[in-house]
DNA sequence: TATCATGGAAGTGGATCCAAAAATGTGTGG
DNA sequence: CCACACATTTTTGGATCCACTTCCATGATA
């Protein structure tokens, strides 16, 4: 339970806290997030709370009218796409510093995780289940991870983090663990990203990063073409 | 003196107003900001400001050590180097996706900055002066802002702000304007970049823009350097 | 004289209070 | 029966207040 780190800013963890809630869902597209509810919850007054709304909102992931309140934002899908290309973009230039750094060590985790993906895809197919596993999630966030830093370049890592973090993950998960054939395609992409990189061949790492990441960002960006007139709650 | 406009948010203003301040100069680097002071000087309360800092610090304009204050951030110098390094890859895509899409109207705008650049550089050269004027950076900011609007990706031209509002700009500006031989490169490098652009060659548009932003990341990772012993005020 | 303790000053962070704006509900008139 | 105006309620945003932490100076003691 961990009620508060001593010397971290409360309005840090609770902006925190409610990223959190928002990205696994608890906290659904288009929610109207009120400041007096959340305090009461987190049991602290409004003014963190209100701090923390407006670091979310600089963030891009919850949207606020003066004197009108929070939602958490619904991203329209030409802008899922416009991210994800510039993230494809950082993705492909992290894996091309990555190629030429890169420790055995590093390709070791990278297998690993592509493996306990694998292994989960063919659990999932067995059981006839599609929705993304919170493992799942977590091996693919791992998965880029290490190449970031293996890129050795924070400013890189933060770049990437920060679209990532502008768009609600269990909504990306839903969207990409959902089908089957995607499934199977995004480990075989981790593999031949692997590839590149055991070879040490920055071009390729580059050229093979992209691609699976725009590869994602169309299935990702079709998810939210076919979802976008049903996500407002009420 | 526009008090403030009726629908934007207060805070949002402090933060826009500290930060310029800080883009000019007239707070130091390295100065502790005090809360209570800025807010006198603003006529507001301390809450708003305290929004204000937080937000500055979101974007790694400035430090915050909890119950010690916020310092104007003293950036080292293999940041800049790192953070320009994500900065030429950015701006490297958004000459690449211009080259394609710039209009006639886009380029007349980008020769028309260039030419005002030229202007100022001579006039400087000729009075002795050496320090970056107002519009010499105004000029500068349009050639890379027109190139982005080109670019035509909101997330694109948002990534490259976030970068460039994570350092001082009049820092940015002494460091390259200081020297006449870099400022003839630049323009000249801009030079290059509006003529392939103007071929539609996105190949050569991207590697151009990517060799004049590291450039210039490296004259200001040197300044940098040079600067670093000799920061600290007060 | 040097060092450490102690008390006050200064400053931050969170809670509470108040005013203003927006949403909602109600009653009246057409 | 519908529309518009007005009152009430809800919620936000800013100001003020208070507690706690940190810094600094003064003084006591070895």
């Amino acid at each position: 339970m961990t009620p508060q780190t001593d010397d971290e800013p409360l309005v840090d963890d609770i902006a925190a806290r409610i990223r959190a809630r928002i990205m696994n869902g608890e906290l659904a597209i288009g929610k109207p997030l009120r400041q007096a509810a959340l305090a009461t919850e987190f049991g602290v007054s409004r003014t963190p709370v209100r701090e923390a709304l407006r670091q979310l909102q600089n963030g891009g992931l919850i949207e606020m009218q003066p004197n009108r309140g929070a939602v958490v934002r619904v991203p329209a899908p030409w802008e899922v796409r416009q991210a994800y290309e510039v993230r494809a973009e950082l993705e492909g230039m992290a894996a091309r510093r990555a190629a030429s750094r890169i420790t055995e060590r590093g390709l070791a985790a990278l297998r690993e995780h592509n493996a306990v993906l694998r292994e989960a895809a063919a659990r999932a197919a067995g059981e006839g289940r599609s929705a993304g596993s919170p493992t799942t999630t977590a091996a693919n966030d791992c998965f880029h991870t290490v190449i970031c830093e293996a890129a050795d370049n924070p400013w890189l890592t933060r770049m990437i983090d920060r679209i990532n973090e502008s768009f609600p993950r269990n909504v990306s998960s839903l969207a990409l663990a959902g089908d089957e054939r995607h499934r199977q395609l995004n480990i075989r992409e981790h593999d031949a990203v692997i590839e590149a990189l055991a070879a040490h061949d920055a071009d390729r790492a580059d050229a093979l990063m992209r691609e699976h990441v725009i590869s994602s960002g169309e299935h990702l960006t079709a998810w939210y073409e076919r979802r976008s007139q049903t996500v407002f709650h009420g």
